[in-house]
DNA sequence: TTCCGTGCAAATCTTTTGCACGGTC
DNA sequence: GACCGTGCAAAAGATTTGCACGGAA
């Protein structure tokens, strides 16, 4: 797809993950890398089959390499330990996951639940709510996860 | 099981949900009573097996009888179907659900983390939020659904 | 009597784990 | 050389499905 020609100047998310990795005593690895690149691609969430799945197609443009379903849920267990990927349940049969870059914008997703095509969308209004009511909740909040479930503007139509 | 076409249904969700079912044309069944019941009485959402372990140990007490998780499982697809339940996705292992009533104020979810409690919650400035952005967007949504993570408590002291 | 609802067991599917090899440090 | 990262295959765990029986209509 298009390549991200307005991130910042440095490295992008995937190699300030990898200075992570190593700071938290991680040895470097191709699959590793491979998915990080993946990762850092992606503009919604995806699943671990998909991330193999387009790995493994990658191969064939010259980029990347495969990388087994293990290692791919290894890595994403790796990661979401660290705080640089988040999961997202759509109540798909499968989890998704995504990258967290606090260089960018907070988001969250539309699913249609007739195609199952996942969409961002972010909305500072709700975020302020979410903020305000973090703090009159019996819980100690870190994250918080919104789906909108209905029919895309395809499947309504 | 006649009901009066359209006027205001009385008794609870559980009997308004046999209401439902019968309209949909299924027969009666000891498991989906049973079923019905116990969601009718809960605060929260649960897990199948969950239920299945509340059901029999009810049984104990003289109240339903015990199911099969299949049946659970089974009688939640149906209920879902028919917009009685909802699926609730704590990113636990196991999916929830709990039952959707009209007459109860819509609420969402905090989960902790550490020990797995799930815990409701309401918040009118959040569902107002959620109200407009829903017009804004490019799917025409059904329901929405929100879960803050934390640390509840008792794990957070 | 017909056909649905249910239990049980087997099947399916996603995700995790055990093990051995090869690469990184 | 020691140990981690990875692939492969088996395992584990949640949910679904096939089948046969008993009950509802």
């Amino acid at each position: 797809m298009s390549e991200p020609a307005q991130s910042p100047p440095a490295g992008g998310w995937a190699q300030r993950a990898q200075e992570a990795l190593a700071a938290a005593g991680h040895r470097r690895g191709g699959a590793r890398l491979a998915l990080l690149e993946l990762l850092e691609q992606q503009e919604c969430a995806l699943t671990a089959v998909e991330m193999e799945d387009a790995l493994r197609a990658r191969r064939a443009r010259h980029a990347g390499r495969p990388v087994s379903r293990a290692s791919v849920y290894r890595v994403l267990d790796e990661l979401e330990g660290l705080g640089l990927v988040q999961r997202v349940e759509t109540g798909q049969a499968m989890v998704r996951y995504e990258r967290i870059d606090e260089r960018e914008h907070h988001h969250h997703h539309l699913v249609c639940d007739e195609c199952g095509v996942v969409m961002p969308f972010s909305d500072a209004e709700l975020e302020r709510a979410i903020g305000k009511l973090s703090e009159r909740v019996p819980l100690k909040v870190s994250e918080h996860e919104i789906v909108l479930h209905g029919a895309c503007r395809d499947c309504a139509a």
